[in-house]
DNA sequence: ATATGCGTTTGATCTCGATCAAGGAAGATC
DNA sequence: GATCTTCCTTGATCGAGATCAAACGCATAT
């Protein structure tokens, strides 16, 4: 970086590092990049490939390139609930912490792009700003899992299956940054399975309710899993949530 | 204290402080304690009191001394799910952020301890261990909500109310140290609509489920809300996770 | 004593989503 | 091209939990 780079903020993003978005001073931290550079390895997994077993130990702390993740819990039955969905640029692994508190499973061919555990902790320790920025990733999660929780215990099959499409929508448009023109499109990677797992609801129910939408206009289903929603609007009518501000963030 | 006090990390408890169990060194951050305990107010709020709305503006953080607060969270049309519990030494407020994302509402009649956000944030500038710990905390919440969306999504009413008594014998049992003779002895400060909140479900069926385990003897209730739980493993049985390790934590 | 209010319990009935069952669409594999 | 296999859709039926309704226990107020 040229001499006289002020010390000043800015804002980054680099999808490929655990640290993504970082609100920090580019000038004083930009060996952190680099390292963080020089230690990364990549690394592919089939659909449907456990990334790692909930309880194992896992010495690697990454983030997500490209595909889908699921974190998910099982009850001693069988029964499965997803607690997470990773999505490109989404952090995988807990920092400080020895064994994993749940599986992570690819549910799409995925990408993942992974640091030593120990090495990238020992980064952590000499760099407050990358705990600081650890610390919010992690608050936003809880915060995600806290929405997540409304949904599950008081929305309707309806509700939960329009606001998994609302989230999706917005997750792709905040990646993508395209935008709409006659209406959104994403692409819909994860199986009926995987959305009855993250819904709480069954493989038929969550089907129903998308042909329900289907039919009434809502959402369409085009070629290579992609959905065209015409009026977010009236999507995010269905998810039971308040229509606050309307399109997108 | 003494000169030549070693350099050993020591675990401390202080159910006042937001940072509870302190796994640093004793003898260089004592000065942190000393400033925790200048700047701290204490207030009670009565039950059924909101401590603090969503999305408003919170200058204070702490924790809780004694009663039960609920992080709580509404749809437009008034359905209410509860996404976190607090009780005594949790943390409360969100460091580094300016609002809310849920309302926290007093359960019963509860007292906190209360910092400055701002004050206790430089503070945190200054110590790193303090950002660690928060960290730590804030990993062990998110876990918390993730066991709690399996509950949400996939267990029986049965199971849901089972689990919650599990948790809060757990809870009370950490909280006092007290050794388990004829079974456990907890009080359950909440009401029905807590609970129903909390598990998803309505009043009517928590009541019925509570029924039917006090039918079956795995419960009974007494005087002053003190429920006795005769065989926890049994109560453990119910509540659908793996019993592993058997009898408390 | 009676009234008022709140939390709780219990009963009767209904409904949404689960379960059981069958068939269709689109790739893979031979 | 035929046959799996996997994923998805749709129909019929069932049942757990919601909803509607009434009454009880217990406190405080009148």
């Amino acid at each position: 970086m040229a001499a006289g780079a002020t010390h000043r903020p800015v804002r980054t993003r680099c999808a490929d590092c655990p640290i993504r978005h970082r609100a920090v001073c580019s000038h004083c931290e930009s060996q952190d990049f680099e390292e963080l550079e020089r230690i990364k390895t990549y690394r592919t997994y089939a659909p449907g490939e456990t990334i790692a077993w909930a309880g194992e130990h896992m010495p690697l702390v990454g983030s997500v390139v490209d595909g889908v993740a699921m974190l998910s819990s099982t009850l001693p039955d069988g029964r499965r609930q997803m607690v997470g969905l990773l999505l490109p640029s989404d952090f995988v692994g807990r920092p400080g912490r020895a064994t994993l508190s749940f599986d992570v499973v690819a549910a799409t061919k995925i990408t993942l792009c992974m640091f030593n555990k120990s090495e990238f902790e020992r980064m952590v320790g000499r760099s407050p700003h990358i705990e600081h920025r650890l610390l919010e990733m992690t608050l936003d999660e809880l915060d995600a899992a806290r929405e997540w929780m409304l949904l599950l215990g008081r929305k309707t099959a309806r509700e939960k299956i329009a606001s998994l499409f609302v989230i999706m929508a917005r997750r792709d448009a905040e990646l993508h940054r395209n935008v709409p023109q006659d209406g959104l499109r994403f692409p819909l990677h994860i199986t009926r399975e995987a959305m009855a797992d993250y819904l709480g609801l069954t493989i038929e129910t969550v089907s129903r309710q998308i042909s329900a939408l289907r039919r009434q206009g809502l959402i369409e289903l085009g070629d290579n899993r992609m959905v065209h929603v015409p009026d977010f609007a009236k999507l995010i009518d269905q998810s039971g949530d308040d229509a606050d501000g309307g399109v997108l963030i």
